[in-house]
DNA sequence: GTCACTATTGACAATATTGTAGATAGTGAA
DNA sequence: TTCACTATCTACAATATTGTCAATAGTGAC
């Protein structure tokens, strides 16, 4: 190389843009997720995410005061988020279908970052699966046959749980279960189906 | 402080251990696991683990090359350990809730940080749940009523399959979702007790 | 004992990473 | 236009973290 030494060429110094701070939050909190890998927020590194978002990482500390307040907002964020999402897709016509693709596509590892949180937050689970509880609940009630026993709401709740955790659990240990099997993503909606027959038949059953 | 400019007194040269490499890597892989906290492998330290393990950190670049090769070490450690775990727990008599309390206590978490290597470890997954299928299956056979339907295979399998996403999602999010509950430890064994009853119905009610 | 081998260590080197400070440049309001 | 405000930048400072090196000290073999 002739010119190693040489400074680069004047480089047009960049212009620069000037967004509104919400603008520039959702920006980098965009950013910031996108850069998270595998590794969730303790692998977050303010140079990488400075350059996904392409601003420089002094901008970072100045919107979110230091680097955990960047994690701290990143928590919040997916937390308001998931309940909406949640409530959103367990409680579609398709319900089941839909929970298992929502957790498969981001929700189980934004869950699984949330849970890497040592602070406190607010934790919306429980009244999310609640709401989604009292929902079905009322279907069962009505469309339950009459002269049978009424359908009981412990039931409903644990259904409700069970599909949480199954749609969790599948989402992130589920693939590696399936190496080895042909077509993974026919194999997985076939459980999903199974899962959802397995569901009715016991409910049936039961009242 | 009178004494600050001091250094410390003489601090009596620490005898050196000399361990087998045997040792001082199970020493060392020890406290790189006690050291994981939440964070997992991202957040690991060589200095916090070396100071876990009573050793320098240059020791542990001795024995294993480098942080990655630490990394490595704990994966693949840990891969071979889950295998039997699993196996040893979900065959046995008190199958459901041994299962659970194993992923409780630290398959789960343990889990999480194999699915946060990109690397490309060796599978254990299919074979382990396999095997565990064929076993279950042979009892579902013996035990099969006379004259009733021969149990399905893929039922065994699905079932097994469900038990392992559903034990791993309650171990890692269900505490959340019972916040709020008074009795947890007694609720999630309510939940355990009614998941084996809802198997049992479903499988009694299909053949 | 003597010697080879190597596990262990303190001191140091090289980056990586977060955070600070001061200058600069959009933007809206007067 | 002028001005206040502040989002943004470059350059730098302060640590943190990984990795290197040469010296040292257990240990077993002879």
């Amino acid at each position: 190389m002739t010119d190693s030494k040489k400074k680069p060429p004047k480089a047009a110094k960049a212009k620069r843009v000037r967004r509104t701070p919400e603008d520039a939050q959702r920006l980098i909190l965009d950013a910031a997720e996108s850069s998270m890998g595998a590794e969730g927020p303790a692998g977050l590194r303010l140079q990488d995410v400075a350059k996904k978002a392409g601003v420089s990482h002094p901008t970072i500390l100045h919107h979110f005061g230091s680097r955990d307040g960047l994690v701290r907002a990143l928590h919040l964020r997916a937390l308001t988020e998931l309940s909406s999402i949640v409530v959103s897709k367990m409680g579609s016509a398709d319900g089941l279908h839909a929970t298992f693709k929502a957790y498969r596509e981001g929700i189980a590892q934004r869950m699984i970052w949330l849970m890497q949180s040592p602070e406190n937050l607010p934790r919306a689970g429980l009244t999310v699966f609640d709401k989604i509880a009292n929902a079905l609940h009322a279907e069962r009630v009505k469309h339950a046959r009459p002269g049978a026993p009424a359908p009981d709401m412990e039931d409903t709740r644990n259904v409700v749980h069970l599909v949480a955790i199954a749609a969790f659990g599948d989402a992130v240990i589920g693939p590696r279960m399936r190496t080895g099997v042909k077509d993974e993503a026919a194999s997985r909606d076939k459980f999903v189906t199974w899962f959802g027959g397995m569901i009715e038949t016991y409910l049936r059953a039961k009242g």
